[in-house]
Parts: structure tokens; sequence; C-alpha cells
DNA sequence: GATTTGACTTTTGCTTTTAAAAATTCAGAT
DNA sequence: ATCTGAATTTTTAAAAGCAAAAGTCAAATC
């Protein structure tokens, strides 16, 4: 009965996740939702407690699906600027993939509820982490200079993220950037971050 | 008379730069601008076809006004890292001063007339051109290895751009950034282009 | 003829209104 | 403890009205 309780509570995950990445959070209604499961609405409310955390919960499971696929193919990689390429890569990837999810937390910045804002903060923080632990094997491998890498890595996603704010200007129009300008962004990350490590190298 | 002319039109662009830095563009009326010259308001748009183009040429003033000022300063200056953060503290300085006339082209971003579009992009080419300039004289003086210098310095100062912007949230609430705020993002810059020409040395 | 203006017209930017849609609650059924 | 239909509250979005601001122009002044 408990387990049958959590599979219905991870069916409607996956139903809205489905719905928020493909129309937004605005564009999907808990009664649509609930339709596609053949649930009532009032059941969503029984497993959440409003629209919110189940968003919430939603962005939660894909943010922790890119952090597990970063490390995982973090594993076999041996050089910084290889590695950095993948994190790169893999952002950008996610980026694409879950737009329409992730564009309600950029139009929202400014007024998230605090469950969501601690979620981008601790994503935020586990993005750092990664970074920092990419420098952290070149410094012990004797490739990178020791330095403050906490705060080395925030300047570096810093410089990283706000490369695609520049570019994509409409965030308001709900447009999805096109492949040519993600490609753009990319390759300009990549450029920047290969100066950039070889400006920390010993 | 013809020269009486121009003083009124240089009269009409000061007051409006005046009110523009004080009120912003949304928040200063042509007729506020007429009174405080003691003009009619029609006479503005004798010397204006209209209140955007009296904007432009305003945003125009001050713009020049930075590119001078960090034309001027570059003159005495050597190294690539001390003009790069002559460069950088100018532009802040430049960003807060003059942030309430600034503040209609970042919130109307897209749609922005061609006038006003074009300016900024002049203008990003007239800070990318001061950038490029600065690193060629590194390349020449041996100090910076040759790379494509078009293509990092646009990369650059995305990099920097960017740091703003990642910082920056509310642009909506047209609320002024404290110093504070400011000057973390000047200091990250400084930092990030520290490494950044480090990794540009041969 | 180049400037200048007061009076006039058109647009734009708010409220306010309001109807529908969506979120949320809840008493009671299973 | 799970689940639902129906009712309630909140949001949203479109329409209407209105005051302020933008923009025009024929006539006056220099």
């Amino acid at each position: 009965m408990p387990k049958n309780a959590d599979e219905k509570r991870l069916k409607i995950l996956e139903t809205a996740k489905r719905r928020f990445a493909h129309y937004g959070m605005a564009k999907t209604t808990m009664a649509e939702i609930a339709k596609d499961l053949s649930f009532s609405k009032a059941l969503l409310y029984y497993y959440f407690p409003d629209k919110n955390s189940l968003y919430a919960a939603v962005l939660e499971h894909v943010v922790e699906e890119l952090e597990e696929d970063i490390a995982e193919s973090l594993k076999s990689v041996i050089s910084v600027s290889e590695a950095i390429v993948i994190v790169l890569e893999k952002r950008m990837e996610f980026v694409k993939k879950y737009y329409y999810i992730l564009e309600y937390t950029v139009l929202m910045r400014k007024d998230l509820s605090t469950e969501l804002d601690q979620l981008l903060i601790d994503s935020f923080e586990n993005q750092k982490g990664i970074i920092k632990s990419v420098f952290q094997r070149g410094v012990e491998r004797g490739e990178l200079m020791d330095v403050d890498l906490e705060e080395i890595s925030k300047i570096f996603l810093f410089s990283c993220m706000g490369m695609r704010l520049v570019v994509v200007k409409d965030l308001k129009s709900s447009f999805i950037p096109d492949k040519e300008e993600f490609d753009a962004i990319l390759a300009m990350q990549k450029k920047m971050s290969a100066i950039f490590i070889r400006g920390l190298k010993v």
C-alpha cells in the first residue's frame, strides 16, 4: 500500500515533467496533469501541497539527472580541459532539453518561493563544486596553480552563465533560442574556458 | 542665427540628459523638458523628430563621453593588465553614473528603434575595438600570443558583460543595484581578466 | 525663410471591470 | 489512509474608460 502510494507520486511527477517540459509551467494546468493520469485533480493535492511544490519536485528531479550525468561522465576523464568541455556540453544539452522547465525560474527570478530559490542555490553550488573538484584535481596533479578554488570556480561559472544571458536577450517572449544561438554560445564558452584554464596553468 | 539654433539644440540635449539621468526615459515627459527651458513643447519637435530621437541623441552623447574618457586614459598606460583594469573601471563608473539612462535600453532590448539598436551595436563594436587594440599592443610587444583578436575581444567582453547580468537579476523592478553589488561585479571582472590575460601570455 | 507657439488630435498607459479559467479546499465516500 | 465531486477562492486575460503624454499643424513672430 505505501509502495503503491509512492508509485502514484512518481507517476504524477513523471506526467508533470512531461507537460512542463513541453508546455512550460504557465501553460500546464493541474487539471491537465490529472486528466493525463485519469486521476482526480484533488488527488494531486493529496500528494503535493500545491502546484509550486510539484514544479519544484520536477525541477529537483531533472537537476539531479544533470548532476548524476556529469558526475558519471567525469569519472573517466583526466585533463582539466577535457573535463570542463564535458561539463559545458552537458550543461548546454540540459538547457536545450529542459528549456521550458527552466524558463519559469528565469522568468520569475525575483519572486520565487523559498523552496525553489533554495533549489536553485543548491544547484548552483553543486555546479560550482563540480568545477572546483575538476580544478582541484588539476592542482593536485601539478597541472594548475594553487589558487583560491572556491572563488575561481564561482568566477568561471559566472562567466559562462553570463555569456548565455548576453546572447539570449528575449527571455520575456518565452521563445526558445535556436540551435545556432546555443551552438554559438557553447563555442564561446569553450574558447573562453580554454584561455581561462591556460591562465591557471603552473 | 544658425549658431543660435545649434545652441538651442544643445540646451535641449543637456536638459533632456539631466532629466533622463535622474528619472529615466519613462518618467520624463517632453512637457517637462520644455518647461525646464521655458520653451514650448512644439519647439522640441522642431529640433528633434520625436522623443526617441532625443533619447538617442542623449545616449550617443554620453556614450561618446565614455569612449573619449577611456581613450584618453589609455594613452599613458603600458601593460595589458593595467589597460584592461582601466577599461573595466571606466565602464563600471559609467554604468553607475548613467544607470537611469541606460536602463531603458536594457528594459527594451528587443523592440528598440533601428536608430537606437544601431547605436548600441556601434557602442559595443567600439568597446570591442578598444579591447582589441589593447590586446594588439600586447601582441606587438611580444607580451601576448598571436591569436584571433577579433574573436578573443568579443569573448572577453561577453564574459565581463555577462557577469553583471548574472548578478543583477531584477532589471524589471527598475531598481538601481547598490554599491556593494557593483563592487563585487567589478572585483570578479578584474579577477577574471587577470586569469584571462595570463592565459593569453606567450 | 527659419523659428516659435498655442491649440488640437492621436496614442499610450494606466486603472477598473468582469468573465472565465485555474488553483485550492473540503466534506464525505471508498 | 486514499480518493473524489462539488464548491470556493485566486489568477489571468480581455475589454472599456480615461487621463496623461506624444505628436501635429496652421498661424504668428523674428
